[in-house]
DNA sequence: ATCTTGACCTCTA
DNA sequence: CTAGAGGCCAAGA
């Protein structure tokens, strides 16, 4: 087993984003700043590509802005925006959720 | 080590 | 709003 492995940062990120509760919505700048890395948001998008399909709540992920960049990645975008106004997010736009009603940070995580 | 890619962030025009 | 450019970081070939 795992006595001291090294855990990738694309680890890092699944488990940070399998603790977000429902109705809440992440950043890819927080997650990135709560592993040491700033600027590795383009990495932890990268990471969440990877999870698609490994039952990670991706859609809970959601740019600076509050946008699902990645809804083209989900499935389709209608479906995105239900499934999270099925969790209790809502949306200020289309494809924008209220970041500012559900904010969660990795901190935020018990 | 080098180059490419990637679901980002921010600025400027 | 769209378009272009720069910066940051990590993994894969």
């Amino acid at each position: 087993m795992e006595s001291s492995s090294d855990p990738s940062f694309f680890e890092r990120v699944w488990a940070v984003v399998a603790q977000i509760p429902p109705g809440r919505v992440a950043t890819y700048g927080d997650i990135a700043e709560h592993l040491g890395r700033r600027g590795a948001a383009r990495t932890v998008g990268w990471a969440l590509n990877e999870a698609v399909g490994s039952g990670l709540p991706c859609h809970r992920v959601v740019n600076r802005n509050g946008e699902l960049t990645g809804r083209r990645h989900f499935e389709t975008p209608h479906v995105m925006k239900e499934r999270l106004r099925s969790e209790g997010v809502e949306f200020v736009d289309e494809h924008r959720v209220a970041l500012d009603k559900h904010r969660w940070t990795p901190s935020d995580a018990a």
